[in-house]
RNA sequence: GGACGAUUAGCUCAGUUGGGAGAGCACCGCCCUUACAAGGCGGGGGUCACUGGUUCAAGCCCAGUAUCGUCCA
C-alpha cells in the first residue's frame, strides 16, 4: 500500500466496475426499498445541494442494500420547460443568429432534443463521480414516451373528474418569456418606488363631504388608470360614504366609472380612495367580482399599452360596457414608459396632486427576473381543494412523516390555503395540452384527436386544432414516483417499490413538488384494497448548503463551489475562469475575482469523494442550513488517510502471517485489548444502526470517526504492538485475528458513507478474515449487526483502568517536560487486589505505552522517595523526582490539580448538604453524587499530602 | 403584520424522558517513536443571547425581550 491515500487512483475505475457488474440494480429479494431522486433539471449541473442530498440517498440505499433489501434508487431528469427553452434559444441566437420562430415549433423542438442528446447527460456523469449507486438502466426523463403518456392520462382523467378546468383568469404573466407562471415561481422583493396621488373628477356635480368636486386616489401604478372600472372607498369612511353609488369621470379616457363601498379601501392608508383595475391587479380583481365591475385589459403580451382595450364582463365574456378605444399617444408604449407619459398627462391637466416616496413589494419572475404583470388570459387550472384534503389527512394521520417534524406545519399552512394551480404555459417545450378546439372554440379533451372525434362523434369535416400551450414542468414532476415505475402500463415494479420509502429533498420545494406529488399520487394510485397510496412514507428535509460566510451560494455572487472541484481539486486560475466565465452580469467579475483570490489563494486541493461524502453526512444534523467549511473537508480527508494508514499497518502485520482463521486449528489467545476493541466495535455498530434508522447521519459519522480514530487507531493499534513484537505465538495469532476482523467489519460498517476507500481496503482484508463473502464487492455484503456476545464489560472496565494509568504518566511527562523517549521508573502505593490483578495482566501494555523502565509496588510501611504523583481511585502512581523533576514545577502542577479537585468537592458537598436535594432527588442520583464526592475527596487528600511532603524538601 | 427556526469555546456545530458542557478545526508546548507530520503526546479556552418563572436541580421545560434568518401577507 502507498503511504498516502490518493483517491484519484481508485475512484473512477471502481465505479465503472460496480456499474458494469450490475450491483446497482435491485436484487431478487422480496423486500423492496426505493428512493426516487428529486429529478434534477436537465439543463443543470451538479451543485452542493445535489451532492448533499444524493450522498444521503446513496448512504440510505447502500445501507438498506447491505441489510438485504432489494433496493432501487430511481433516477432521472425533468425537462425544465422555461430553462431548457431559454438555453436552446440562446444557443441558436449565438451560433446561428436565429430565433425559435425561424425554426418553427417542430423544428425548434427537434433542436431541443438534439441539444438534450449532446448536453443533457452532464449531470448524470457528475452524479457518477459521487459514487451514487443508481440503477442507470432505469433512468427516466419527464419528456420520454412513457412519462408523456402518464402525463396525458392524468390530464384527461382529471378533466373527466372535473378537477381540471379552463378559464379566463388573472395570471402572473411573464412579459419576457410570454408565459403564465404559477404563484410559486414569483419572487416578491422589496423595492423603492413612488406613490402618485391623482385627482379623479366627480361626475354629475357630486361633492365630497367637505365640498370638493373630485376624489384623490393613490396608486403605485399610474399606467393602469386606463383600465380602471371603479373607485373604492370604505363604507365606514365618513368622508366618502355618501358618494357610494355616484360616479367619477376617468381622465384621459372620459370613462364614467362607479364609486363602490368596499372594505378593501383602507381609511388609514393613502387618501382612503382606491382606483380599481380588475384586469391588472389581483386585489382589484376580487373587488371587481364583488361589485360586478367589468374588466378592461389595456396591455399586450409584452406589457405594452394597446390601442384598443379588451373589455370583458365579470364572467369573462366579451362586453361592450365601455368603449375600447385608448388614447393613441400611449399605444405601443412599454408599461414603464407609459407610466411616465401618463403621469405627465395628469400633470398637464392639473390632476397630479403629489408624488411620494414609497416602499413597495414588487413581483419578479424567478427565471426571467422581470416584473410580473397580472394579465387576463385563458389558462388551464387544477382544482386543488378536493385533492388537498386527502393529502393533508395523510400527513395528519402519519402515513407520511416529515423529518424534522416542524416542516409539517409549513406543509399544512400552505395546504389549508391552497389556490387552484395554473398548469398551462405558453411555451413550446413541454407536454402539449391534450385539448382540441373546433372552429366555434368549443373544447374537447382526450388522449388523441382520433379519440376526441370518436367520443364526440365529430365528422371529418369538422376542423380541430390542438391547444398550443404546454403543461407546467411540475405537473409531470408531480407524477414522478409512480410514472417512473411504469404507470399506467406496467404495474409489477409499482407493486414492489411503491410507496417509495423516503424522499430526500430541500424545504424550498415542499410546495412546488412534495405537496403536489402527494396530491396526484393519492388521487391516482390505489392499493389492492382501493386505499389511496402515498408516494413516500417519509420526507427527510435537508437544509441549504451556504458558503463559509453563511451566504446562499449563487452564480451571480460567484461563491459557488463545485463538488467535483472538492473531489478533484482545482487551480486558482481555473477556478477564477469558472466563476467569472459566461456570466449574466460581467460587471461583477472583478469583485468575484477578488473574493475568490482571498478565499482560495492556492485554489482547492483534491480531497476525494469519500472525504466529501463523509463531510456531508457529518454536517447533516437536523434539517437546518449549513455553512460550508473547507477545514472540515480537510479534516475528513485526513480521516481517510488515517483509515488508510491504519489498514496499512494491519495488512503489514497480518498478510503472510497466521491470522488464526477458524479453519486452522492453532491456538488463539485474545488480549485484554482485543476483547476491549471487540466490545467497543459492537457499541459502535449499535450506534450507527440507530443513527441511520433515525436519519441522524451526523451521529453515524461521529460514531465512526470516534471509533476509528480514537479507539482503533489511538489505543488499539498501539496496544497491539507489544503483543506483535513480544507476545507468544498464540497471543500474536489472537491479536492478528482481532485486527483483521475488526477492520473487516469496520469497513462494512462505514461503506454506506465512504464507498470507495472501504471497497479498496476491503478487497485486501477480507481474504484474511473470517467473513464469508457473498459476492465480489463490499457493497453487496451483509451490514454488521450488533452482537452482545462480543461485548465484555469487564474487559472494558479493565482497559479503562489501563488507559488511565498510561494517561496519568503521560500527563506528568508532558507537564514536567520529560522527553517521551526517556524510560521512567514507577512506584505504586495503595495497591488493592483488583489493581494488582490488572497490573499483573497488563504490565506489558502499560510499560510499552507509557514507556516505563520499571514498575514497583511499595510495601505498606515503605516510605516513598520524593515523587510526582497521580491518583487513580485509591491507587497512587509515583514517579521519583530525583534528577528528573523540578520541585517548584511539581508544586505548581499539584496546586493546579488540587485547585480543580477542591472546586469539585465543594460543589458536590454543597449539593449533598442541601436538605431539599437529599430528600427529593432520586436515590440513584444521590448515590452517584456521593460516589463522586468520595472519589474526589480521596484523590484530593492524596494530592494535599503529596504537596506537603514535597514542600518540605 | 403573521408563522416557524436559530442564538452553546476564536470558527463550524452536536447536546434525543431535566442530574457530568462536548466534537472537529483553530490555538499553546513537546516529539520526524519502524501505520500515518494529512501524524503522535500533553495542554489552555464557554455568564449555554438576555430577563423572569417552574423544580431539590435548567443549555434542555414555561413566559417575555433582543438580534439574525426563512416562509407567508
Amino acid at each position: 500500500m502507498e503511504k498516502t491515500f490518493t483517491p484519484a487512483d481508485i475512484e473512477q475505475a471502481l465505479y465503472k466496475s460496480w456499474e458494469e457488474q450490475g450491483y446497482f440494480s435491485p436484487s431478487s429479494a422480496d423486500d423492496g426499498y426505493c428512493i426516487a431522486i428529486p429529478p434534477p433539471n436537465v439543463t443543470g449541473s451538479l451543485h452542493m445541494g445535489h451532492a448533499f442530498q444524493q450522498t444521503i440517498m446513496d448512504t440510505l440505499i447502500r445501507y438498506q442494500r447491505m441489510q438485504g433489501k432489494s433496493t432501487l434508487w430511481q433516477t432521472g431528469c425533468d425537462h425544465a420547460g422555461i430553462a431548457t427553452q431559454m438555453v436552446v434559444e440562446r444557443k441558436i441566437a449565438a451560433e446561428e443568429e436565429k430565433t425559435r420562430h425561424d425554426y418553427g415549433r417542430e423544428g425548434f423542438i427537434d433542436k431541443i432534443w438534439q441539444w438534450k442528446e449532446e448536453s443533457g447527460g452532464t449531470i448524470g456523469q457528475q452524479m457518477r463521480r459521487l459514487g451514487n449507486s443508481i440503477d442507470w438502466s432505469r433512468e427516466r426523463f419527464t419528456m420520454d414516451e412513457g412519462m408523456s403518456e402518464a402525463v396525458q392520462e392524468v390530464f384527461v382523467r382529471l378533466f373527466e373528474d372535473d378537477l381540471i378546468y379552463r378559464g379566463k383568469r388573472l395570471v402572473n404573466w411573464d412579459p419576457k418569456f410570454h408565459t403564465a407562471i404559477s404563484d410559486l415561481e414569483v419572487e416578491n422583493k422589496d423595492k423603492k418606488g413612488h406613490m402618485w396621488h391623482l385627482r379623479y373628477p366627480l361626475a354629475n356635480g357630486a361633492k365630497t363631504a367637505d365640498g370638493k368636486d373630485y376624489l384623490v386616489v393613490a396608486t403605485t401604478r399610474p399606467e393602469t388608470v386606463l383600465g380602471d372600472t371603479g373607485v373604492a372607498v370604505n363604507p365606514n369612511d365618513a368622508r366618502y360614504k355618501d358618494l357610494i353609488g355616484q360616479q367619477v369621470l376617468l381622465p384621459l379616457v372620459d370613462r364614467l366609472i362607479p364609486i363602490v363601498g368596499d372594505e378593501h379601501a383602507d381609511m388609514e392608508k393613502g387618501t382612503g380612495c382606491v382606483k380599481i383595475t380588475p384586469a391588472h391587479d389581483f386585489n382589484d380583481n376580487e373587488v371587481g367580482k364583488r361589485h360586478n365591475l367589468p374588466l378592461i385589459n389595456i396591455l399586450d403580451k409584452n406589457a405594452a399599452l394597446l390601442a384598443q382595450a379588451e373589455v370583458y364582463s365579470n364572467n369573462g365574456e366579451k362586453s361592450d360596457a365601455y368603449c375600447p378605444k385608448l388614447p393613441a399617444e400611449f399605444a405601443g408604449m412599454d408599461r414603464f414608459v407609459a407610466r411616465k407619459a401618463i403621469v405627465a398627462a395628469f400633470d398637464e391637466l392639473g390632476l397630479l396632486v403629489e408624488v411620494k416616496e414609497h416602499d413597495l413589494v414588487a413581483p419578479y419572475g424567478d427565471r426571467s427576473g422581470v416584473i410580473i404583470e397580472p394579465l387576463l388570459t385563458d389558462q388551464w387550472y387544477v382544482r386543488t381543494a378536493p385533492l388537498a384534503a386527502p393529502a393533508v389527512a395523510a400527513v395528519e394521520n402519519g402515513d407520511i412523516e416529515f423529518v424534522p417534524k416542524q416542516y409539517e406545519n409549513m406543509y399544512f399552512a400552505w395546504m389549508r390555503d391552497i389556490q387552484d394551480w395554473c398548469i398551462s404555459r405558453q411555451l413550446w417545450w413541454g407536454h402539449r395540452i391534450p385539448a382540441w378546439y373546433d372552429e366555434a372554440g368549443k373544447v374537447y379533451v382526450g388522449r388523441s384527436e382520433a379519440e376526441v372525434r370518436a367520443k364526440h362523434k365529430l365528422a371529418a369535416e369538422v376542423n380541430l386544432s390542438q391547444d398550443n400551450d404546454v403543461l407546467d414542468t411540475w405537473f409531470s414532476s408531480a407524477l414522478w414516483t409512480f410514472s417512473t415505475l411504469g404507470w399506467p402500463n406496467n404495474v409489477a415494479d409499482l407493486k414492489k417499490f411503491h410507496s417509495t420509502d423516503v424522499l430526500v429533498t430541500g424545504f424550498d420545494i415542499i410546495f412546488f413538488w412534495v405537496a403536489r406529488m402527494i396530491m396526484m399520487t393519492m388521487h391516482f394510485i390505489k392499493d389492492e384494497q382501493g386505499q389511496a397510496q402515498v408516494p413516500f412514507k417519509k420526507v427527510y428535509v435537508t437544509g441549504l448548503i451556504r458558503d463559509e460566510n453563511g451566504d446562499k451560494m449563487s452564480k451571480s455572487k460567484g461563491n459557488v463551489v463545485d463538488p467535483l472541484d472538492m473531489i478533484d481539486g482545482i487551480s486558482l486560475d481555473d477556478l477564477l475562469a469558472k466563476r467569472t466565465g459566461n456570466m449574466m452580469q460581467p460587471q461583477l467579475a472583478k469583485k468575484i475575482t477578488k473574493l475568490t483570490k482571498k478565499e482560495y489563494p492556492d485554489g482547492i486541493e483534491a480531497h476525494g469523494t469519500d472525504a466529501l461524502r463523509f463531510t456531508l453526512t457529518s454536517v447533516a444534523s437536523t434539517g437546518r442550513d449549513i455553512s460550508w467549511d473547507m477545514k472540515r473537508l480537510e479534516g475528513y480527508r485526513n480521516f481517510c488517510n488515517k483509515l488508510w494508514n491504519a489498514s496499512r499497518y494491519v495488512l503489514m502485520n497480518t498478510e503472510q502471517h497466521d491470522c488464526g482463521r477458524t479453519s486452522a486449528t492453532a491456538e488463539l489467545e485474545l488480549s485484554l485489548a482485543d476483547r476491549w476493541i471487540l466490545g467497543q466495535f459492537q457499541q459502535t455498530v449499535k450506534t450507527v444502526h440507530q443513527a441511520f434508522d433515525s436519519f441522524r447521519f451526523d451521529l453515524a459519522s461521529q460514531a465512526l470517526y470516534e471509533f476509528t480514530w480514537h479507539q482503533f487507531c489511538d489505543w488499539y493499534l498501539e496496544l497491539t504492538k507489544p503483543v506483535l513484537f513480544k507476545g507468544t505465538e498464540a497471543q500474536q495469532r489472537g491479536t492478528r485475528h482481532t485486527l483483521v476482523n475488526v477492520l473487516e467489519n469496520l469497513l462494512r460498517l462505514m461503506h454506506p458513507i465512504m464507498p470507495y476507500i472501504t471497497e479498496t481496503i476491503w478487497q485486501r482484508v477480507v481474504p484474511l478474515s473470517e467473513f464469508e463473502k457473498t459476492g465480489d464487492s463490499i457493497m453487496v455484503q451483509a451490514f454488521p449487526q450488533f452482537d452482545a456476545s462480543q461485548y465484555d464489560q469487564t474487559a472494558i472496565d479493565d482497559l479503562e483502568w489501563v488507559k488511565q494509568f498510561i494517561i496519568a504518566i503521560r500527563n506528568i511527562r508532558g507537564e514536567m517536560d520529560i522527553a517521551p523517549s526517556k524510560p521512567l521508573p514507577v512506584l505504586l502505593k495503595n495497591v488493592d487486589a483488583n489493581d494488582q490483578r490488572r497490573l499483573n495482566e497488563n504490565q506489558q501494555f502499560i510499560s510499552a505505552l507509557a514507556k516505563l523502565a520499571s514498575i514497583d509496588v511499595l510495601a505498606i510501611d515503605e516510605k516513598a522517595p520524593a515523587s510526582a504523583t497521580a491518583v487513580i481511585g485509591e491507587l497512587s502512581v509515583l514517579i521519583p523526582m530525583a534528577g528528573l523533576i523540578d520541585k517548584d514545577a511539581e508544586l505548581n502542577r499539584l496546586a493546579k490539580a488540587i485547585d480543580k479537585l477542591s472546586k469539585e468537592t465543594d460543589r458536590v458537598r454543597g449539593k449533598l448538604s442541601n436538605e431539599n436535594f437529599v430528600s427529593k432527588a432520586p436515590a440513584a442520583v444521590i448515590d452517584k453524587e456521593k460516589a463522586k464526592l468520595a472519589d474526589a475527596e480521596s484523590r484530593l487528600a492524596k494530592m494535599v499530602d503529596q504537596r506537603e511532603e514535597i514542600a518540605l524538601l
